[in-house]
DNA sequence: CCGCTCAACAAAAGCGCTTTTGCTGATATT
DNA sequence: AATATCAGCAAAAGCGCTTTTGTTGAGCGG
């Protein structure tokens, strides 16, 4: 189904189907009509690669979130994917979702897809305190959207929850329960999320001038590396009554190492975590963790996207996404000595 | 950096350098080592969008699975995804990803893309027994592989897990550790890996005679169902001493609801998984589960797909994965009574 | 009644590549 | 020595669309 058989079969030239079907004024009404009814009945898709090449836009995006090898994607950046792509499709777009390992191969990697000419604008996903994809795509000159900020000298349009602000509300709710040795499991500072909650658990615990804080990093996030950090505080000499953990696989981590310890989580010990997952309100017990709307902040990076496509200028392009506590019985007031 | 203004600085024709890069015969060795020299050097890089008009070939596939909305993306698929995608890029191939609601969506989202002909293949996940997604593909006469058998009269190639294989030995062994009344919490069966999986449990069951078996389906396979058809049973007289969740979210509300109750996961009644996600190691005990390499399946199911648009026939194309036993404290021999 | 404007459509160029066909001069063939 | 062969390159068509430029005939004022 190309123009050319559908403008031969109305007996038009292939020029003026092709403006009719683009609403080009210097076509009458009652041709536009025919037009567009024969283009329905013969079920016309115009080859995007055609389109493409005449007019340089593509209808594709990106999504470029990083997996570590033999780790799954990140539930987190899947229901991200999930919401962005929701809305994307609303507006026509095809979403092709980069998923490559975090580190060496990933800034090559990048410069093939935009060499490649293969999408119109870019979400960029876990970002870096100094992010060189972040200065490669402004390089590029290709419209882009990062999910989280970054600290790079050139601003960018991003989508960030409001990490700092999370961290300090959980660890003020442990310091008003009585909490005075708080740990917070972070993860690695190379990442902007990661300095972020730390900036709040810092502000939060500077605030009391009795709390002592043990801030500890793992270069992954994941439930394994929780439960080693914990252990680890909990063999050295008076470990802490609450633990703050970065995300809710590190919580789940610690929780364990706390139980094969014989600890009661709630009552001996308090775990938080970050993120919401699903498993987080089914371990036991639950787990306190901050909630974010993951799946629509997906959508306002698409929305965010599309504008920048659009033409409109980064500094206005910023959001952040507010978050909330959600507090469970993995919390609670600290023990009587 | 067009092929022309390449070939004006060789002082060649369009056509040579094309040819020369392409790897012709009609082109002297000399040549064309001039030619690929010239071209790195003024790092030229085909336009996809030309390249796609002339020979029709995209460069990218899509994965396809489905979300419910509102619902992460699962993450076994976003898993999935990821080996799948490490593959492929290693062949030059981008992954175009399609989210999309299960249900109604779903064709006609399907038969945009294939109209948009962006891409070479197609990969499908969450197989129906009788999938029209398949049969709208396989009219539409492009290559691809689903993730899951289907039923369909007309054969396709697969990767499949073998569901079947694995719930008859999860099943099998609690009949071995003296289990006589095994529930199992199901999926709808509207989907293939669901018929399969129940088949494993029935085949376990008959093998003897004394088994009282009862089976549950839930719609969708999220903890919260667990929870809840686990709390129908427990409320029922004489409920299973051992329960088979055919994923693990399901387990984990199974456990929760059996702990709300004042039983023992473990000692008091046994739980068993099917996924082996990150969570079912840390979960309280640790969930016994089924293992499958879901990575190293993504792996195989790009690498199906790449052949299928090689041109290999699907019957070649056709591979059914192992899966083991992942025994944890969430199983124990049965209670005495 | 003649030239002018303008609405409505057609022709043609161009996007950057692949591929078929065409051409040329050198070598092999008889 | 005349012809067939072939290696090596060039010309040109075509992929399906957009967009610029042309063309035509009807309606207009003077």
């Amino acid at each position: 189904m190309s123009l050319q058989t559908l403008s031969k079969s109305l007996g038009l030239s292939i020029s003026t189907v092709s403006r009719a079907l683009n609403g080009y004024a210097d076509v009458s009404e009652a041709t536009r009509q025919r037009v567009s009814e024969a283009a329905k009945a013969m079920n016309y898709q115009p080859n995007p690669a055609a389109h493409r090449l005449a007019t340089g836009r593509t209808g594709a995006v990106a999504l470029v979130s990083a997996v570590r090898p033999g780790r799954a994607l990140d539930p987190t950046f899947a229901t991200l994917q999930a919401g962005a792509a929701a809305v994307l499709r609303e507006h026509g777009y095809f979403v092709l979702s980069m998923t490559l390992p975090a580190g060496d191969g990933e800034l090559p990697e990048l410069e093939r897809l935009l060499a490649a000419r293969l999408v119109d604008g870019v979400m960029l996903t876990r970002t870096h305190t100094l992010d060189l994809r972040v200065k490669l795509l402004q390089a590029a000159g290709i419209p882009f959207v990062t999910h989280g900020r970054t600290q790079n000298p050139q601003q960018h349009a991003w989508v960030d929850t409001d990490n700092e602000e999370a961290i300090y509300i959980v660890t003020r709710r442990l310091i008003e329960l009585g909490h005075r040795r708080i740990g917070f499991i972070n993860g690695p500072l190379s990442m902007t999320y990661a300095v972020l909650r730390e900036a709040g658990f810092d502000r939060a615990c500077r605030e009391s001038a009795d709390v002592t804080a043990t801030t500890g990093h793992v270069h992954d996030v994941t439930a394994r590396n929780g439960e080693e950090m914990m252990r680890e505080w909990l063999g050295a000499g008076l470990p802490p009554t609450a633990v703050v953990c970065a995300t809710d696989a590190l919580a789940f981590g610690a929780m364990a190492a706390c139980k094969a310890a014989g600890l009661k989580i709630g009552p001996d010990i308090s775990i938080t975590g970050y993120g919401n997952t699903e498993a987080s309100a089914f371990v036991d017990p639950p787990l306190t963790t901050i909630d974010h709307a993951t799946e629509a902040n997906g959508g306002h990076l698409a929305d965010l996207l599309l504008q920048a496509i659009a033409g409109v200028a980064s500094p206005a392009l910023q959001r952040l996404e507010p978050v909330h506590l959600l507090e469970r019985a993995s919390v609670c007031p600290v023990p009587k000595p």
